[in-house]
DNA sequence: CATGAATGAGGTTTCATTCAT
DNA sequence: TATGAATGAAACCTCATTCAT
């Protein structure tokens, strides 16, 4: 039900996109930019190990050294386009969900938003992200983003909760957002796998899956498990 | 929020448990199963790249070549650890649920199940089935096992729904499966981090994150998105 | 024009032929003949490297340790090989040609009765001969063999010049033994390529070849290279 | 009577000759002449299996990994080698019988090359193609190559007899060129094996071995089986 | 700034060969 | 006699990383 993609055969070489390795001298943060580039596309299909540093420096259009001169080791070069697409799905996330709005549809929008963002980015966030969540030292970064987007949800549903005048135990209200977050990861794996799926289409599975509950829940009905 | 174990230092050798490393002539079947449980605990410890087959090898109480000739390659042997703990996972839980129960106290038990065995197995799953959902060429086995999941889940709500009379579109089941899947995943994640933390308890948490909502739905009760 | 054969792609596992594989008490000198029945197989598919004693052993019908009590080391196996097939050819050769003949019919028959012994025992030819002429240790092996049969064509030649009253210097005999093997080795890798083709015929184009110049040579006749 | 040489005894390190392992930086197309010449020369000494990667290296002058990064995979090495071999042989073949000379005076002067050569290339010739006429993946070079030679001898053969106003039907043609070059290849691994021999002596031999004949048959003669 | 040349280190895999039953 | 179990040794190959130009 969810397979994993590379899509060109394991073994094809990776192929630039139309405007890529152009010559020549360029400046320092542009090179580094098509670095980036070239290291999230090739780490997205191979995988961090099978990714080696020539066909990243070959994808960039420059020599090896100047990968390492600029972006330190491979390491540091994976950790670097970690923190570059994490940054954008972050930014993208919180700037999607207006805090004005009523609580399902700041959520429906920041799912949208997020949805949106790793149908954009598959590379970045399919192999990036689902290597780096199981591989040491990469968790610790991934942990970082998403605690901080726990948080924002956290915060988000929270003030929902005193608008209503409601409160619920942090408890909860943390393993709330954990499901949702967990949910929503389970779905875009499955999103980057479908490319013909519709974000907005699978923000709204996810509304279904969870929200009702979630509503519920807000409004202190509980499940509890037979004695 | 959810960080990887790897609880040795990264270069601590990975100490036989009580009763392991046993030498001398021993049946093949029974090696079979030392190397398996040596695998599955070295590569849980070091992930599949890091691993080492001296490591497995040497934990076993055989030398490669026996680690070889019995259970093949590096990649068969992680994929034997995989089906082993696949089966597992699947009979375990497939049994914990009883079909005549109502849906959600059914639901309640396989979570249960699924939760009870993850914290028993923290290494099968925490890192055998995290790995392999992301890498290549073992994904395949785990989408497999997360088939059977899907369709246990899948059958097991449709009949409870039949049983009421009512009746829900396929695609709104799948995808209720989808998540409750996903959302066990990620919870099995943070459980298998949280040695402490008691599987009825998270298996209770998720009850509230979905059922409250997955009841409504079923009962033909739906969020829509703004127009 | 010469291409190696390996009949069954590289990897396929070498097939007992009819009647092989036969199981239980078996007397020793039997035994043996299995195994090098099966080694010669394996060798002539394989070639000397490629070629694995568990491989051998179970063609055998016999587990490994019974192939090294028997006929010990993979290298004295192949020579053991080596031999049998050696003595076939050189019995077979000799016994072919009647001293009672003309030189030019007693030539004929021993080709015919080479590429005859040739053809039934591709495997034999094909590949022992053909390695173990360029490969250590064996090539002092495959150099006996070819001192025989130098030595009894020189015989023959002579004998049959000196009933014409003839007589050739030993060094040219020699050069021309050389080139009758030489030749014939050649042709005999053609012939071990080309199942469809008839020994009788491959004698008859060899003796085309050589034999007028040769019968030329032997009346004195010789050709001089330019001064 | 044809025994291997593997002079410096199968243990002896390969020495470098006079002049070898420079050291420093190197421009790529020299360091690959070096490795050629390194190559050959343990290839040729130890054979393809028994040589190892470490000592051609050590041979060259550099790491393996350079070795490996130049000419790749030791089969990759193994071929380049015998492609550099057969280049060089069959361009001092064909350019050393001039078409306007007589066939004989033609012949003669091919094999007066061709063993000249061979004399001067004892290592290119005596295991690199000894080895890869037999020795899978090998041999289809090996077969290109003599299929090239055997296609120029053909015409040759043909031309000089058009200008002597004959024909011979193409098979005869054939089978004669291959007799020839199997002659000569025995004579040849004879030759490489005798290192105090002179190729024009052993051309002349082999002119004598199977001109005259060939000489008859081109002028009709032939020689037929007894019924 | 930029790179071609170079390497140390380590890992997987294979096999001939031998115990101990 | 016969074998399943077991291993020491060694070979190929890959890669991240750094000089020297």
């Amino acid at each position: 039900m969810q397979s994993n993609p590379l899509p060109p055969g394991d073994d094809a070489p990776v192929t630039p996109r139309a405007g890529d390795t152009p010559r020549g001298r360029v400046p320092r943060a542009e090179r580094e930019q098509q670095m980036l580039d070239a290291a999230v596309l090739v780490f997205s299909r191979r995988g961090f190990h099978h990714a080696n540093m020539d066909e990243i420096a070959e994808l960039s259009g420059v020599s090896k050294p100047m990968v390492y001169a600029y972006l330190g080791t491979k390491e540091e070069l994976f950790i670097a386009c970690l923190r570059r697409e994490s940054a954008r799905l972050v930014s993208g996330l919180t700037s999607a969900a207006d805090p004005t709005l009523p609580p399902d549809r700041q959520l429906w929008q920041g799912f949208k938003g997020f949805f949106e963002f790793v149908g954009a980015h598959r590379d970045g966030w399919s192999v990036l992200y689902r290597q780096a969540r199981t591989q040491q030292p990469f968790s610790v970064v991934v942990a970082a983003m998403r605690e901080t987007v726990v948080e924002v949800i956290t915060d988000r549903l929270d003030a929902a909760l005193r608008l209503e005048g409601r409160q619920v135990k942090p408890d909860d209200l943390t393993a709330m957002a954990l499901t949702l977050v967990g949910a929503s990861e389970s779905l875009a794996d499955w999103l980057a796998d479908h490319p013909d799926e519709d974000p907005g289409r699978t923000a709204t599975r996810l509304m279904n899956a969870v929200w009702l509950g979630a509503d519920q829940l807000m409004h202190g009905v509980t499940w509890r498990p037979p004695s």
